[in-house]
DNA sequence: CCAAGATACTTGCTTTGTCAAGTAATTTTG
DNA sequence: CAAAATTACTTGACAAAGCAAGTATCTTGG
């Protein structure tokens, strides 16, 4: 029997506040990336693809934080391109392998002193520590497991 | 001709981590959200209006963080479900002033339990303490800047 | 070995995000 | 005070997000 503040000001509500603070820091990316010809998804999957090398696409979805379907639908095209290629591995026919190709790669670097400089700005602006602490605090905060006992409601176990 | 280590790790990206991040905290959010029938764009502006009040639609649009063009086609649906109610202030009938009906606040009453059992949750794992620095790091980031003085492409002065 | 279950994507569909234009209602200015 | 600007939305068009189903491929238990 409370009347407590059930809600916390939208202001500061964490997943608005992680929305607000990437807009932020995606105005300058998405200038870059409008010169690149990529849109931010192709750069995430090439980012991933050129640091992580060759993956199933399940594996690029997850890093690249988008979901399966997506990248399905963005492989062709890629393909297409010439940004990446694409391979089925003989052991496991259901898979899909995909790479950055040399073009893709040179795509990425040629990017690489514009995305430092973005970068170098932010942490001008905001401070290197402080950039370190909330990294560091970002890093953290991914790796609860929040789906672990719910307080109340039975987690929903199907699938 | 340098192989410095242009890029950070995608884990270390600041972009990056920002949606990890979000992805984690909206886990349980959407599971919730799932139960009350609203999406969450639809669960942010209701939000915002029991929490701010009836509000023109600019307004709500940069409460809730989302587009004007895409409220405007929300807004339509929402009135349908009976969860908000349009009006046309007869003082400046370019605008749209949009309010949360009994209907609405229901609904986010509904759930205002579960919102705060997540919430409760995420700050018991990750700490009070440190989730309020967290809180504070993100608005800071979101107050800076970073379209003054691009490194070296002119910024796009028109609109 | 073979049907039943997992996996690893693919596709279909509806809702949003984005951008560019367009429209109606005020304000401002010559 | 009428034409020119501004403001506040709307619409259109198309890519991308999300969610539900569907389709090959393995993998397994009987």
């Amino acid at each position: 029997m409370t009347d407590a503040p059930a809600f916390r000001q939208t202001r500061r509500s964490l997943p608005i506040a992680l929305l607000r603070a990437r807009e932020t820091v995606m105005g300058p990316v998405r200038d870059m990336l409008v010169s690149s010809g990529v849109n931010e998804q192709k750069w995430r999957v090439l980012r991933v693809l050129q640091e992580k090398g060759p993956q199933e696409l399940s594996q690029v979805a997850a890093e690249a934080v988008l979901l399966l379907s997506s990248l399905t639908r963005m492989v062709g095209p890629m393909v297409e391109e010439g940004l990446i290629t694409r391979a089925t591995p003989p052991e496991d026919r259901r898979k899909t392998v995909v790479a950055i190709t040399p073009a893709g790669l040179a795509l990425v670097n040629a990017h690489a002193a514009q995305s430092a400089a973005i970068l170098g700005r932010i942490e001008a602006e905001f401070g290197h520590d402080r950039l370190e602490q909330l990294l560091d605090l970002l890093e953290d905060l991914q790796k609860l497991d929040l789906r672990s006992g719910a307080t109340e409601s039975v987690r929903k176990t199907r699938r």
